[in-house]
DNA sequence: TTGAATTATGGGTAATGGTGGGGTACAATG
DNA sequence: CATTGTACCCCACCATTACCCATAATTCAA
């Protein structure tokens, strides 16, 4: 299970590290894509081809599900992890998700997202203010 | 059953021990995560593993499902005891609970919970002044 | 009260991981 | 063919962490 937060840098040639925690289960190659929210995320190959799978069956009516399916396969690209467990992030991902020196990567579960760290401290501020709806939330679940 | 309160240190290497009367029954890893009110959760492996597997299986589509996914799952850290039966607290989860030197831990029937030791008796002193609410809440469930 | 066992607390050291840089091969471009 | 730039491999440094041990405090039982 991938879980956990993480602050790395991007350097000066692209490259971002993979936190160690995280590398057994990504293995050697990863496919990182335009995730929701202005992040980015990154699928273990074998996750990405089910979320692939799944996103080409939608029915293809609604066009809600055409630009969805557009966004996530159309900027996917398989990265290769080097032998320092850094992968290399393309230049419209890079401006897609605002990346600047400081990112975030953030387990999920399955996936891993990488977020510019000035983004993520807001989104989490905005988010940790909403306490009473996340409680409500969990007793639904029966998360106590 | 985990019950009790008890007040521990954090040293100035992050280790906080668990209460000695806990180890047993959380076993040698245990995960971490953000809480409610400010204070964070700590489950036996095999408690978190069922609330891991719940949230994961919300719809991604809601804008508020992600968010609370995101919360928790990036939130959450396992952490090993050491043979003190010790834990590290990760930076952002000690910044997220306001933890100060002194923290109060409280077994919460399957999950401990970590205040900083003034967060806790403030949030005591509130809820004690609800007496005469509780007091009905507990009428309404049976419990006398 | 005294000793034994358990627990709390504080370090010391070796290993791991993050970060940056050097060098090289390959591709694109002019 | 030459030049530039990008991707990739490897190495080195340094901070942080993991693991282990020592000592003090506390509890429990004899």
């Amino acid at each position: 299970m991938l879980i956990g937060e993480f602050t790395h840098n991007i350097d000066e040639k692209k490259r971002v590290a993979i936190p160690a925690k995280f590398r057994k289960e990504i293995g050697k190659i990863a496919v990182i894509t335009r995730g929701l929210d202005n992040c980015l995320f990154v699928y273990p190959i074998k996750e990405w081809e089910q979320v692939a799978e799944r996103l080409s069956t939608l029915p293809a009516g609604k066009s809600d599900n055409r630009n969805y399916a557009r966004l996530f396969l159309a900027g996917a690209v398989d990265v290769s992890l080097d032998s320092m467990g850094r992968i290399l992030v393309p230049d419209y991902l890079k401006k897609f998700a605002g990346l600047k020196n400081k990112v975030v990567i953030t387990g999920v579960y399955k996936k891993l997202e990488i977020w510019d760290e000035g983004a993520w401290e807001k989104y989490k501020a905005r988010i940790e203010k909403q306490t009473d709806v996340l409680a409500e939330k969990l007793g639904e679940m029966g998360i106590y």
